[in-house]
RNA sequence: GCCGGGAUAGGGUAGCUUGGUUAUCCUGGGGGACUGUGGAUCCCCCGACUCGGGUUCAAAUCUCGGUCCCGGCCCCA
């Protein structure tokens, strides 16, 4: 028998259609925001992951040499495909482009919970404008659609790495240390990230001063500790969030998100409900085409976790009741299998979902088919009824039955 | 890459400590009792010891290794 690979799921017809449900509210929501759908192939040139994340991840890439020499990789994010995209082919369109994406992603990583191989992400990308309320609009589509899936217990940190950032180059850290420094601060490791900042010679007054910073933790608040034009962007920020019914999140300028081309807002929501993997979505602004050969490009996006946050949901207690079919036709004998065919035909064709027995089963094992099935009406074909053009049609919720001609049945249903 | 716990019909499980008939029970699936009415009952049938090696007269059970799953560390774009 040939397994699965590791870290990847078959998704069976019940869970699959809770996913589509799930992906549909998503999409419905970013299309209500003035965002279009984007797709990209599943495969790209490894270089482009590369130059986004730096060599380090080839290690957690799905890369191969196809029969023509080229190095290829499996998508591990949809970021770098996008904006790929957007400098081959969009970059004229009027701004700001709005995107979002829907696909499956590979790591090369140890799964566990809530951690595959495979995985889903939802993302969108809002391209060509920096302004607070740029930041704003993603952060309000982020939220909405967590809202709309039903989540509860989320947690949104909003950060700017803008200022971390500048704050360390003034006390003379050098641009190739920062992503490590960065690294330690992001998990709060003052421990680790002190010895190495003494040795690049940094004072300890620095280094509390901006221990102190990362640590500034709260509601809006907190914002007046900030000083200078990030101080301002984000109180703009707050305001706009504010303006359009987003409050409740906090304010953490210990948010540092991995990635050297984040330029300014980051944030993230995790849902407590899940452990050791627990964020959901990740986000914030950067400028990425220019390392892929277009100008620099402003941009704000964020991904979401599908599988996590569907977890999340899980774990709430949400729940998801399959939708069924509408009518299951049932032929009373074998002499009307004939007809029972031709109304099933007859209802597919005006868009009802509708199915018939083929499997030659008798009446009543076909009414418990009907039910197992989850079909809202079962339509009865026999004899008695065909002879005035009609069959018995029956609500299976309810038991009520009654004779409906077979002109009238598509009406009846919909109704 | 590291640490720990697991794997028995499609799903959920008993058996494993202390090796010994035809591997337990529930559910599911197919058929029948029911020849024109589902979610009830009864009967029949289908279906499993993760894979490979070792110990043994004998392995689901003990042992070693692989694979996969679960939880955590590392990482997390």
């Amino acid at each position: 028998m040939i397994q699965r690979p590791r870290g990847t799921r078959d998704f069976l017809p019940d869970e699959m259609e809770r996913r589509r449900h799930y992906e549909g509210k998503l999409r419905s929501v970013a299309k209500r925001f003035g965002f279009r759908e984007t797709a990209t192939p599943i495969f790209e040139d490894s270089e482009l992951f590369i130059m986004r994340s730096g060599p380090n991840i080839l290690d957690e890439l799905y890369a191969f040499k196809d029969k023509g020499d080229r190095e290829i990789a499996l998508r591990p994010e949809l970021t770098a495909p996008t904006i790929r995209m957007f400098v081959n082919n969009m970059s004229n369109e009027p701004k700001p482009i709005k995107l979002f994406y829907f696909g499956q992603c590979f790591r090369y990583e140890r799964p566990q919970s809530g951690r595959y191989r495979e995985f889903f992400q939802f993302g969108a990308e809002l391209i060509g404008s920096a302004t607070p309320d740029t930041d704003a609009e993603a952060i309000a589509l982020a939220v909405s659609m967590i809202e709309e899936l039903g989540l509860k217990e989320y947690r949104l940190r909003i950060g700017h790495i803008g200022v971390l950032r500048q704050k360390l180059l003034d006390v003379g850290i050098p641009a190739e240390n920062m992503a490590e420094i960065l690294q330690k601060l992001d998990k709060k490791a003052y421990d680790e990230a002190g010895p190495i900042m003494e040795v690049l010679g940094v004072s300890q007054n620095s280094m509390d001063e901006i221990f102190e910073f990362t640590d500034t933790i709260g509601g809006v608040e907190v914002l007046d500790r900030v000083p200078g034009e990030p101080g301002d962007y984000l109180r703009t920020l707050a305001s706009r969030l504010s303006a359009m019914g987003i409050d409740g999140y906090d304010i953490d300028l210990g948010v540092v998100r991995g990635l050297d081309y984040y330029t300014g807002v980051v944030f993230e929501v995790e849902a407590p409900v899940l452990g050791a993997e627990k964020q959901i979505c990740g986000g914030g602004s950067y400028t990425l085409s220019q390392l892929f050969g277009g100008e620099e490009v402003f941009s704000t996006g964020f991904a979401i976790g599908f599988d996590r946050i569907l977890l999340a949901m899980e774990k709430e207690g949400i729940e998801y009741e399959s939708e069924g079919i509408d009518v299951y036709v049932v032929p009373v004998s074998d002499d009307t299998r004939p007809d029972a065919a031709r109304i099933t035909a007859m209802l597919r064709k005006a868009g009802i979902s509708c199915d018939t027995d083929i499997m030659g089963r008798k009446m009543g094992k076909a009414m418990k088919y009907a039910s197992t099935v989850n079909s809202k009406f079962v339509a009865i074909v026999g004899k008695t009824e065909l002879e005035s053009e009609s069959v018995t049609l029956r609500d299976m919720s309810s038991g009520e039955q009654k004779l409906v001609l077979i002109s009238e049945l598509v009406k009846e249903i919909q109704f």
